[in-house]
DNA sequence: TAGATTGTTAATCGATTAACAATC
DNA sequence: TAGATTGTTAATCGATTAACAATC
């Protein structure tokens, strides 16, 4: 079977949050136009994407919204809770961890490292800090495949380095650098300079 | 003139690092190649996306890093610095202040924006906050068009209204919700759940 | 010159969109 | 049934990649 593009999957998990707030309102069903327009998708794409999940709606009355939220689960997410590690708990580190917080158990943020030995063995928002020293074998003990990068620029390569010998296969990489990582690791770079530039670009040029 | 595609502005953003980095170093001239490497992208992307902003290097010695930078520079930038407007300064709304104050002067995080009275009329990374009440009169006094979203999920629909009544046309949204703007307003979500999902479900396939 | 690179066009690839028979 | 939706295939679109003549 070959895997979903990056694209579809991005989608599911937006789709995924759509269903289990329609769930607490009180929705029992959902028809692939109504939550494409919720999603920002279009409809072909949503029949699309839940096909890949290998869930079937019903022609009259489209998705049950429990199930469907039920079958995307078990297709994006690990059988048992997954940690994930970071490293930088900076400024952005800190808010990303808030962030995280309590939003999705099964997929919390674990463990974070940093260099600075200040801000380390404490607790931040339920998270216990380490220094770089431990990364290896605390990643590698508890089976971690999952990092997020939020350390300055000039540090990103080789904590990314460290990262994947410690058997790190997927990184969301914060730092203002491009990653240089072998295959067989997937890296997501989420560029906020260049992020920014574009906007204001384009809502230079008049907007989209 | 059509506008180059998004994924060739983002580029651009990230060569025009990469050159100025390079200039710090002392590196007078780089071939395609080189900053292709660098930046993630194959040389035939650089080529064209060079030729997108109108500059022309030399097929013995390449590009001229110095000249490049200021061409991209006055491809992407305002001819005046540009103001950017943000909305919540909660953990995350700070961290994107913090992360971007003096990092490009051109295009700074100008006034900030929050509806708690405790987190007004105060000075935060450099930045002024207010209180929503005088988002209009700021953003439009100013002729502010570039804003960034950091409010809760619930918030953001109403907020970027409010963003685009008062002039906005380009948005960085950090809510997990997307959003429904008129057409003519630029949106880029960066959809952390979103990021760190896809990640952890390839990480668990055994990366990219 | 010989050789490598640029500018640019054509071929390829993949994702999005449109279309429609099957279904309830 | 009539009508709207699903599942799925074909057509379209756009971006990436490959190719190569022109250039220095």
């Amino acid at each position: 079977m070959t895997l979903p593009s990056d694209k579809t999957i991005g989608r599911l998990a937006v789709y995924r949050r759509l269903l289990l707030e329609l769930g607490r309102e009180g929705t029992r069903s959902v028809y692939s136009h109504e939550l494409a327009a919720a999603a920002g998708a279009t409809a072909s794409q949503v029949r699309r994407d839940i096909m890949a999940v290998g869930y079937h709606g019903s022609s009259t009355r489209g998705y049950t919204v429990a199930a469907l939220a039920e079958a995307i689960g078990e297709f994006l997410d690990a059988p048992e809770p997954q940690g994930v590690a970071l490293v930088g708990v900076g400024n952005l580190g800190r808010a990303i961890m808030a962030f995280f917080a309590g939003r999705r158990p099964k997929l919390a943020i674990s463990a974070a490292f940093d260099r600075d030995l200040d801000k380390v063995h404490r607790v931040i928002h339920g998270c216990r800090c380490y220094p770089m020293e431990e990364l290896q074998r605390v990643v590698s003990e508890r089976g971690i495949v999952t990092g997020v990068l939020t350390v300055p620029g000039g540090e990103a390569e080789a904590v990314a380095k460290q990262l994947i010998a410690a058997g790190i296969r997927g990184l969301v990489n914060f730092a203002p650098v491009p990653l240089h990582t072998p295959s067989g690791v997937y890296v997501e770079h989420v560029d906020l300079t260049a992020s920014l530039e574009k906007v204001a670009f384009f809502a230079r040029q008049g907007g989209g």
